[in-house]
DNA sequence: CTTTGGCACTCTAGATGTTGGAGTGCTAAA
DNA sequence: TTTAGCACTCCAACATCTAGAGTGCCAAAG
């Protein structure tokens, strides 16, 4: 990383700022008209000329002015920009709509998504919350059709699963709940080590395997994106210009969408486990071909250690980063707060 | 409706059906030698000017070929259309992909989108199965911290609903318990009318707390969205030409995106009581101004008058119409197949 | 050594013309 | 009723031109 003079600092963050603006290549005349620096078009040039060799800007073409290349932004994103927080009225406006939502976990994912989409006007992303080491806090079975058994597993944190299974011979709906109690008795608060462990003392078969598929559900769970996904926005990212030029949104878009896409993404970004805070990926930085014009701002909230989930927006690269990565900071944390709620009362204390 | 003539529905059924393959105006001189008319190219242009007048056909501009209309689309589904199956081999194929997914419920969902979305190369949408009618199944009060607690409800069918609430003052787990086993003990199969009857029966504020908010989310299952939404290859719609006009894709996928123009649109066709089978709606049809250049097929799956939910198609006007009318019917057969077998048995029964 | 004004140079976006061809509508003959 | 012939229309594609924005460089000024 090459060493810029102040100078340069503040002439490479206005261009990223004017070019953010208007969405035009930013020349040296209308940078010292708009920002009254006390010094001559000519001199900005010199400067300019210097960033681009730098690889911080480039020029479409011989005679245009300059854009930010992507090491332009990341230099940006990681020494030039200020914090920015989110006006206190926006604040208060997002929290009392958490507020009002306040009886429904589901409900808390859709309008987090949809407030990053509408406070970033880009694409947003929020996985739902999951345990990282799933506790069993109780099992449900209910008989349907025949030897249809429909079995709900409601996790310690909240986390419900739900599973269709279909036993060998019909069982009735006595001996199902009857089988329910026995291993809500003995398994509550165990999880899969504990009752692979202890699978022995089923004295069934309908209890083994009962058992057996809690323990495959239960490690099903411990994977990054078993859970729902919720997104948002998605027709805000087609409205930036930069999305205009064919095969960009349609590559973004797929991208967003698959899940497969997403779980490699997230699991080596924001839910890598020494990891913390907010990351910011600035076109693909050259492992995700399909984000090639985009740049993703991605958190992680919940209670580390505990539950967790990830959170993001996806938006051309030309993005005003300073809001957006206040955005996502503050959505993150109000969610971790709710959230945090939910979880029993040990474990939220002992990781506080 | 005008009268055609059997010659005039042959020339616009292959007018609509070469106009869907190859995207251009298709012109008289082609239809005649692409599709083997014994009638030059005088006659076919004779029909297509009747065509045109009719309402049915349209000229970008003067001299170029024509392209069906949108009421010439309707007439095309209405009238001309032959009913189209999918090829066994797809059939398996995809009902190979739903058996191997048979144990898990939300992956019904994202399987069917998937699949909806990859053969009709649109936009795809399935709503969670939801009760008609819904009956309390079973209710679960998680303590967690302080006085807020995870209540859980799995309704008659399945279907589960979660729901933060904030007490008055701290209550044990032991006394949470009691109270659900209280409830359960009495009210289940009971619907919210039931519940509401019998209210009188709570002996203490929490029971009756409890029961207050059961009812308020029983009812509030009846909504015709409140469900989850699976959405999937919403990228698809951006690689057809019709959607790179600017906007258009915007507007689609905006509406495609919203739930309450989705519950609008369903509540108005395939989940309003009196219709049954498969929806076609060709260019917002003067209602929904979004859809201007959008074709949507719609299907309600599921056990009519017990539970039911919605699943459909968004792609250009242009679309094949016949395989997306048969994919999106075989997945609504196929995934009301699989649901029926999770609803209890006598109304399974009574409703075949 | 840095900054500045001057100036020639480059390159694009947009406007203007031109042309070939596809497809039409009309008319008169079959 | 169908068909061949023909004049006509209009677009898409290509070429040409021009104004203007912005540059890089140089020599003079600070």
């Amino acid at each position: 990383m090459t060493d810029l003079s102040e100078r340069q600092k503040l002439i490479l963050a206005l261009v990223i700022r004017e070019y953010v603006e208007q969405v035009n290549p930013v020349g040296s005349k209308k940078l010292v008209e708009d920002y009254a620096l006390n010094v001559s078009p000519a001199t900005v040039r010199n400067e300019l000329s210097f960033l681009t060799e730098a690889g911080y800007l480039q020029q479409p073409h011989t005679s245009a002015g300059r854009t930010p290349t992507e090491e332009g932004y990341r230099y940006f994103v990681s020494q030039l920009m200020g914090r920015a927080s989110l006006p206190s009225e926006t604040r208060h406006t997002i929290q009392h709509q958490f507020y009002q939502a306040r009886t429904d976990i589901d409900q808390w994912m859709r309008l987090a998504a949809s407030v990053l989409a509408r406070q970033s006007r880009g694409a947003s992303l929020v996985t739902s919350l999951h345990p990282e080491h799933a506790r069993l806090k109780h099992i449900e079975l209910i008989a349907t059709r025949g030897r249809q058994v429909l079995m709900v597993l409601v996790l310690e944190g909240g986390e419900i699963r739900q599973q269709m299974l279909k036993l060998g011979e019909p069982v009735s709906q006595e001996r199902l709940s009857a089988t329910a109690a026995w291993v809500n008795e003995i398994f509550e608060q165990k999880d899969a080590g504990d009752i692979s462990a202890l699978i022995s003392r089923a004295d069934d078969d309908l209890k083994r395997d009962i058992l057996q598929l809690t323990i495959d559900e239960m490690q099903r769970s411990d994977d990054v994106l078993a859970g729902d996904i919720y997104r948002d926005g998605l027709a805000n990212v087609l409205a930036e210009p930069e999305f205009s030029a064919p095969g960009v949104a349609h590559r973004a878009l797929r991208f967003w969408e698959e899940r497969s896409q997403l779980e490699d993404l997230l699991s080596q970004t924001v839910l890598s486990p020494e990891t913390s805070g907010i990351h910011v990926l600035i076109g693909g930085e050259g492992t995700w071909e399909d984000l090639s014009d985009c740049a993703v701002v991605l958190s992680r909230y919940g209670v580390p250690g505990v539950a967790t989930g990830a959170l993001g927006v996806l938006g051309p690269t030309r993005m005003p980063y300073a809001q957006t990565i206040s955005t996502v900071q503050f959505v993150a944390n109000l969610l971790s707060d709710l959230v945090g709620d939910t979880l029993p009362d040990e474990r939220y204390d002992e990781s506080q």
